[in-house]
DNA sequence: AAAGTTGCTACGAAATTAGTAGCAATCATA
DNA sequence: TATGATTGCTACTAATTTCGTAGCAACTTT
């Protein structure tokens, strides 16, 4: 399962571009989420397990591997924290809150 | 598998809010790409595929059944394109591209 | 009318994700 | 300082998802 990275991307993209890299790590189940749940306090591997709906340790393990290794997040006496680049990710990921709300706004109307 | 909608969410979220559908929605390998190429131009079936790396018709077929299901794209006499929300939603994505030029820079300074 | 193209389904194999159990290490409490 | 709880994580199996190939019916093109 080789992880995303830039420049040396990955599960079935042969482009090189980083955004394929991105789409294919954010295209991860949970990797989204946990980043989300990690945007404004860091926290415990158990602590991040309970906020993912009690997503299995073993695959939250193998993310946090990965998501590390992509420099998203790291490992600090407060537990696991998003490194600059993964807190940035998440500010440009932001808008999707306001979406998500017009996105369920136009079921309603329906 | 159920598929990703607003309201009424979805694989391992029991929260009901809207941003985690489409975490779920977005977390599926593919679906972000497949968006993400018909951004600019509707395209068939079989375009799409090659344009997604030849990825294999069975999830093809899945993932536009829920795609459109979700409302983000349709399919017209032109092939398949994303709908005013499914375009919007290309469009929140957007900053994505810089933030991933960021990052493959950041790896570059290693 | 033959040959190609397109949209899609079937189906078995491979890979990912889930779930449960458990264990060593740290921490808290008595 | 013994005891019990909590934490971070690994092992292992089962379920689900994804892949890959083959193929077919409905068009289109020649």
């Amino acid at each position: 399962m080789t992880p995303p990275l830039p420049k040396k991307p990955v599960r079935g993209s042969s482009t090189g571009i980083a955004i394929m890299a991105v789409f294919d790590l954010l295209g991860r189940k949970w990797n989204m989420r946990i980043l989300w749940e990690l945007r404004n306090v860091p926290q415990s591997f158990r602590e991040l397990q309970a906020r993912c709906d009690g997503m299995s340790p073993s695959v939250l393990n193998t993310r946090i591997k990965q998501l590390k290794e992509a420099q998203l997040i790291a490992k600090t006496t407060d537990g696991y924290q998003l490194t600059d680049i993964g807190l940035s990710l998440m500010d440009t990921l932001d808008p999707l809150r306001e979406w998500a709300a017009s996105w369920e706004e136009a079921f309603k109307l329906e």
